[in-house]
DNA sequence: GCCCGATAGTTCGTGTCACGAATCACGGCT
DNA sequence: AGCCGTGATTCGTGACACGAACTATCGGGC
């Protein structure tokens, strides 16, 4: 039962799909927005608090050099700032920008208005459902927090 | 109840998130193959059958330009070939050599097998449950056919 | 106080990737 | 035959990612 045959797919088809879908988003929402998804990326982590350059490398998962680069290309654009950290001379804190922060913001709330939207043929107990399933695969891998919370609700806790 | 607070997320959050999850795996696995995401994602395509370059290029989400480029890449590895087209003199047919039907048969089955163990954590019902929401969520958004599918089951259905 | 290994970042060179604009060549219609 | 649409390539540009080599500081041991 419910097996295959009908228009139903596995897990991982499903999984990599979806993750298709939403790399497509990311890169039409920040095209709009005049940035790259890897700059987008950074400014949506860095909507949460400055990182150093160490810590963004870890968590987007890339090399030194690659974060040197992005960092500097997206200090160009005047969105991120390297600020000295107190601490350690040698250190380095990449903080957003006034501008940044504005463009983050919009970014953001752009790019989650449109990722909603996939779900759309969902019910809100669905969606649900599938926000705790992805909740635990999340978990259970430890994905660094690429995208922040949403402080509001999903479809359930609508209020407050 | 089970709103957050807890260690919940939203369903934005979670699609972001294992996005981010299946793109590390992608990659991780491209690169022990010796070839990049992109090419991994090219071969996978062509393991269903061969396409043109605007036919891949719509699968793919990219400009033409660029499947050229790609394509150019991956022939220069091996990998595929341009064969002509027989009702379309300007056409190309873009297939499979030998070398990349085998890698990319190696490649797809460790990436599944890698992408499998993202849901460890999850009950085989739960599996379904999830396969069938992204399921739609892939169907309604006419998602291409960038991963083939399992001729297995998914996680039921997993003997025999 | 000095030395030395570890750590934080940058620089440099290379290759991939994606794009738009321009171009070429053929297909198919009128 | 003449034309326009389509399939694909070329070219130039910029972003991206990486490893290796390098600089500068930190921190611990002696």
């Amino acid at each position: 039962m419910s097996k295959h045959g009908d228009g139903q797919i596995g897990v991982v088809a499903g999984l990599v799909r979806s993750a298709f879908l939403v790399n497509a988003v990311y890169a039409e929402s920040s095209r709009e927005y005049g940035i790259t998804s890897q700059q987008g990326q950074l400014l949506c982590v860095l909507m949460a608090q400055p990182y150093g350059m160490g810590e963004l490398g870890a968590m987007l998962g890339l090399a030194k050099s690659s974060v040197t680069g992005l960092v500097d290309r997206t200090e160009r654009n005047g969105l991120v700032r390297r600020e000295p950290d107190l601490q350690d001379t040698r250190a380095v804190r990449v903080a957003l920008t006034p501008q940044g922060s504005k463009l983050a913001e919009e970014f953001y709330a752009d790019t989650c208005r449109r990722i909603e939207k996939l779900p759309a043929g969902l019910s809100a107990d669905e969606r649900d459902t599938l926000a705790s399933l992805l909740g635990r695969i999340v978990m259970d891998n430890k994905v660094p927090a690429v995208f922040m919370e949403l402080d509001k609700g999903t479809s359930s806790a609508r209020r407050q």
